[in-house]
RNA sequence: GGGGGUAUAGCUCAGCUGGUUAGAGCACCUGCCUUACAAGCAGGGGGUCACAGGUUCGAGUCCUGUUGUCCCCACCA
């Protein structure tokens, strides 16, 4: 490590060097120690598809400072990584490259495919894990996992067959949504809705016993050959003459019931809804009811369904091997073959062909579409696996409930809530061929199931030849074991033992249905015990202008971009700076460029330090005499590192971020460094001591932004004076009640106000710094301002400076504060009038503070209500005021 | 249809349990290359804290309503 900084910042130079140092130490890497706290996190796993976006930046980011910072404070920290691997996404990818090359899946075979995705994995799985370690990520990566790991997939079998021999996994047809994209079923949570635009079709069923034609209307005409029933409201006063009839089913001549159903609601439209249970969510339901049959029309690649299929789905039916609710199939005739949309426009043309198409009107309705693909999904009846979850939801919301698992912010409890509370069974199959594969056997012969391990040799029952399920599992079933799959799970491990409820979950609130929520009763259910105490959540980075950054708008910011330019470090404060939980944020590139220049100045800071060290410093330490100035900066510290263990404890990470950006900037560099110089020079013990205090106020201050800009501070430890190898294991700055001077702080405090409004005196007579004044300065506090008589000169451009009490200089301007007055001669400058007009407008601002303040104090309920600290700051400020006063006063007469 | 976020300076946002004259960065104006830093220093202008009520000694902060905006959930044919 160089002792030396080099003369310009530049975070190239050194943050990969860094990292590299921090792992060939094996810092990242805990040792079990149970008579320390314990703090872990296990990561979120990106997708080994993802490439860094700033999603992970942000995600990452914020759990390394947390790890960090509980690093620093000596609990045994555990950040454990690792990847998924994301079996819609990743399968998707791998088809599309098959494509290109014009192989299919099917053409290559299960067997093939998933060499492929394998070796696919090897070669890309890796990418994004090198990428979160350009981010600083200090993660264990001897404990990366991956989810289809042998441990993780270990832990998927055993958690499917320990429900299954609950009864909580069951196989049944239901209805799914199901992506003629992906050609996969897929849970409720993985549709999203969209708003589209859409027509309302209103059609005429002729019925039967009366010949009348009975009007309804759809969104998707191409579903009614799937009509098993007319639906209408039994309390409907207009159909009460139609209880029990029928309607011919228009273009297929066929005779369905006329039902009284609460679902045919009479408020709308004309209150007959026509009922296709296999493909609508709400007339699978009133199917059931009236024990209707369902007739499947589409095909599972979005097609209407022909001879072929009905002929394949008869033969199940009349095999005796037909699961409940197994819908028949219908031969579309002229329209089998068809895409839907195809079919939507052949259907509607016969139909209106044959008067059986009233009108049609436009119409703005909601559609669920793929959350991978956004194709719209088919609701189809379908033989798949499910968990119940009734039973795991229950404990899962009661956790919440009691607090035991807390939500941060806590708002986003009432998504959880709402989404557990109304929660329907899981669809976990997927017709997939990258991932868990279901570990269930049917016979050929009998249609048994076994679920097993292991394969079995024949069937249990029969004997006969056993074939296991080619489905595999949702990606979000392993997902969900996550936070102690990776621990060792289900084997007993030592890791399991100790970091084991991990200690917060840190994540997006994009994905609290998903996945939050299944780790919750998952570990509730398997460990017995809630996954992780807290859940961290924030919000989503945006563009510049607000909008979500995705790949179809190609406004993606690439976070490796950044961090090429600026830095790691600039990226991260500027993802942690100003932000508050669970809100979203915009990226823009002056945010980086000023959390880059925050670098710069602490760089420079540390680089005026190490220039003015005369060898005596070895440690940071403090002198054993503080002046004045050292103890100010010391309680300002002090306060700050109150602050930010506080706000870090809250999960304000921004706030603790802009705590210490304040600090360092506006009172460390531009008032203690500045103050400090004159020390500096004159040299001697006076030097010596302000050099301990610049480097221990220095050191410490850089253990507080370490977990936020971990590479500058460790570049920096590595140059200073310091008293640990590495700053990620040194000791996080706690409180300290000696480091408490608020008198120190008042006395210098007045200095400040004094330098400042010398300042502004001249700013405003635009005085060129390069012209000096002699300063008097008239004071009842003469100790103060002769101890800092000299900080007039570097901060107040003086020349000298004469303190006493009841001074007065003839022809000077007045610069007034409440506890001096200070004058500053400079001849041709004196303007009389000016200057008695800008001491009048100083008076008029000084007696409205004090007219303010004085009705305040006037008001009894006030002095008798509020907290007596609260009324004794106004009688201070009144105090003070009532100085400042008398000073301008004094001055406008004696001008 | 149900639920939630948010509304603060020209822009992007802080402002935690109510308590000085509402802050920061960027942008703007003025003056400075003051020997760590022009990626800097000093100073300045700019806000009826969306609107209307209410609670309180005191409201940007709490309550109610209105409006704008964003999001989540939902089977409306």
């Amino acid at each position: 490590m160089p002792k030396e900084l080099e003369k310009m910042y530049n975070p190239r130079d050194f943050e990969d060097r860094i990292y590299q140092f921090w792992m060939d130490g094996g810092y990242f890497t805990p040792t079990i120690d149970k008579s320390k706290p314990m703090f872990s996190i296990v990561m979120p796993p990106p997708n080994i598809t993802g490439q860094l976006h700033m999603g992970h930046a942000v995600d990452n980011t914020l759990q390394d400072i947390l790890t960090r910072w509980k690093r620093m404070q000596g609990y045994c920290t555990l950040w454990l990584p690792g990847t998924d691997h994301a079996s819609i996404a990743t399968e998707a990818k791998i088809v599309e490259a098959m494509r290109k090359e014009g192989v299919t899946k099917e053409q290559l075979g299960r067997e093939k495919f998933l060499e492929r995705a394998w070796e696919w994995k090897r070669q890309y799985g890796g990418r994004i894990v090198e990428q979160l370690k350009k981010l600083g990520s200090s993660c264990d990566w001897t404990r990366e996992r991956f989810t289809m790991d042998e441990g993780c997939s270990e832990a998927v079998q055993t958690v499917f067959m320990q429900l299954y021999e609950k009864g909580l996994i069951y196989r049944g047809n239901r209805m799914i949504n199901w992506c003629p994209h992906c050609k996969t079923s897929i849970s409720d949570a993985e549709v999203e809705h969209e708003t589209q635009d859409g027509h309302f079709w209103h059609l005429l069923y002729p019925v039967k016993e009366t010949g009348e034609m009975l009007e309804l209307a759809t969104t998707r005409p191409e579903t009614m050959l799937g009509d098993t029933a007319v639906a209408i409201n039994g309390e409907d006063p207009r159909y009460t003459h139609l209880h029990g009839c029928h309607v011919i089913l228009p273009l297929l001549n066929k005779e369905i019931p006329i039902v009284c159903d609460e679902h045919a609601d009479m408020e709308k439209g004309t209150g007959v809804v026509k009922i296709t249970p296999a493909h609508d969510p709400n007339d699978y339901e009133v199917g059931l009811r009236h024990n209707l049959p369902m007739v499947r029309v589409f095909t599972y690649d979005g097609r209407m369904t022909g001879a072929a299929d009905k002929a394949a789905a008869d033969e199940i039916l009349a095999s005796g091997r037909a699961a409940a609710n197994e819908p028949e199939v219908l031969d579309c005739g002229k329209y089998a073959g068809m895409t839907t949309k195809e079919a939507r426009k052949a259907i509607l043309e016969d139909l209106e062909a044959g008067g059986f198409l009233k009108e049609v009107e436009p119409l703005q309705h909601e559609v669920g579409t793929c959350y991978r693909c956004h194709t719209t999904v088919e609701p189809m009846v379908s033989k798949q696996w499910f968990v119940s979850m009734q039973q795991l939801a229950a404990p899962a919301i009661q956790a919440v409930r009691d607090g035991d698992i807390r939500f941060v912010p806590e708002r986003f409890d009432k998504m959880y809530f709402h989404w557990m509370e109304n929660i329907r069974d899981w669809c976990i199959s997927r017709q997939l061929w990258w991932g868990h594969r279901i570990p269930a056997y049917y016979c050929d012969d009998c249609g048994e199931t076994v679920v097993s391990r292991e394969a079995p040799e024949k069937c249990p029952r029969c004997g006969g030849h056993m074939t296991q399920d080619p489905d595999t599992l949702d990606t979000w079933f392993s997902s969900a074991l996550w936070p102690f799959s990776t621990l060792g799970w289900p084997e007993k491990t030592e890791d399991l033992a100790y970091f084991y409820p991990t200690s917060v979950l840190v994540t997006g609130y994009d994905i609290i249905t998903f996945w939050v929520s299944r780790m919750i009763f998952s570990g509730l259910e398997y460990m017995g015990d809630k996954p992780f105490s807290d859940v961290f959540i924030h919000g989503l980075v945006r563009d510049s202008q607000g909008r979500k950054m995705s790949k179809s708008l190609g406004n993606g910011i690439d976070p490796l971009k950044v961090i090429e330019e600026y830095g790691a470090d600039a990226l991260r404060f500027m993802l942690a700076n100003g932000t508050s939980p669970g809100n979203d944020m915009r990226y823009s590139d002056e945010k980086v460029k000023a959390a880059r220049n925050f670098a710069n100045k602490l760089w420079n800071a540390a680089r005026f330090i190490l220039m003015n060290l005369s060898g005596e410093v070895t440690k940071p330490e403090l002198p054993e005499t503080l002046l004045m100035e050292d103890k100010w900066v010391l309680s300002q510290y002090n306060d700050l590192v109150k602050s930010v263990n506080e706000n870090l404890t809250k999960y304000e990470l921004g706030v603790a971020a802009q705590n210490i950006y304040d600090f360092l900037w506006d009172v460390f560099c531009d008032w203690y460094i500045e103050i400090s110089k004159a020390r500096l020079q004159a040299g001697g013990e006076t030097s010596v001591n302000a050099q301990k205090v610049l480097v221990y106020v220095m050191a410490n201050t850089l253990k507080l932004l370490h977990p936020f800009m971990p590479f500058i501070t460790e570049e920096i430890w590595q140059a200073i004076p310091n008293d640990c190898e590495t700053i990620m294991l040194s000791s996080f700055p706690a409180y300290d009640e000696t480091l408490n001077f608020a008198e120190d702080e008042r006395e210098f405090e007045r200095i400040m106000t004094a330098i400042k409004a010398i300042r502004n005196v001249r700013a405003e007579k635009n005085v060129p710094p390069s012209r000096k004044a002699h300063l008097t300065i008239d004071t009842d506090f003469t100790d103060t301002f002769e101890k800092g008589a000299t900080f007039f000169q570097r901060l107040a451009f003086a020349v000298d400076v004469t303190v006493g009490q009841g001074l007065k200089v003839e022809n000077a301007v007045l610069a007034v504060t409440d506890s001096a007055k200070i004058y500053l001669p400079m001849g041709d400058l004196i303007d009389r009038e000016a200057e008695l007009k800008r001491l009048q407008k100083e008076l008029e601002a000084c007696e409205k503070e004090i007219r303010i303040t004085e009705g305040k104090l006037a008001n009894q309920e006030f002095v008798s209500k509020a907290p007596e600290r609260v009324v004794n700051v106004e009688r201070d400020k009144l105090a003070r005021a009532k100085e400042r006063l008398a000073k301008i006063q004094g001055s406008i007469r004696e001008l």
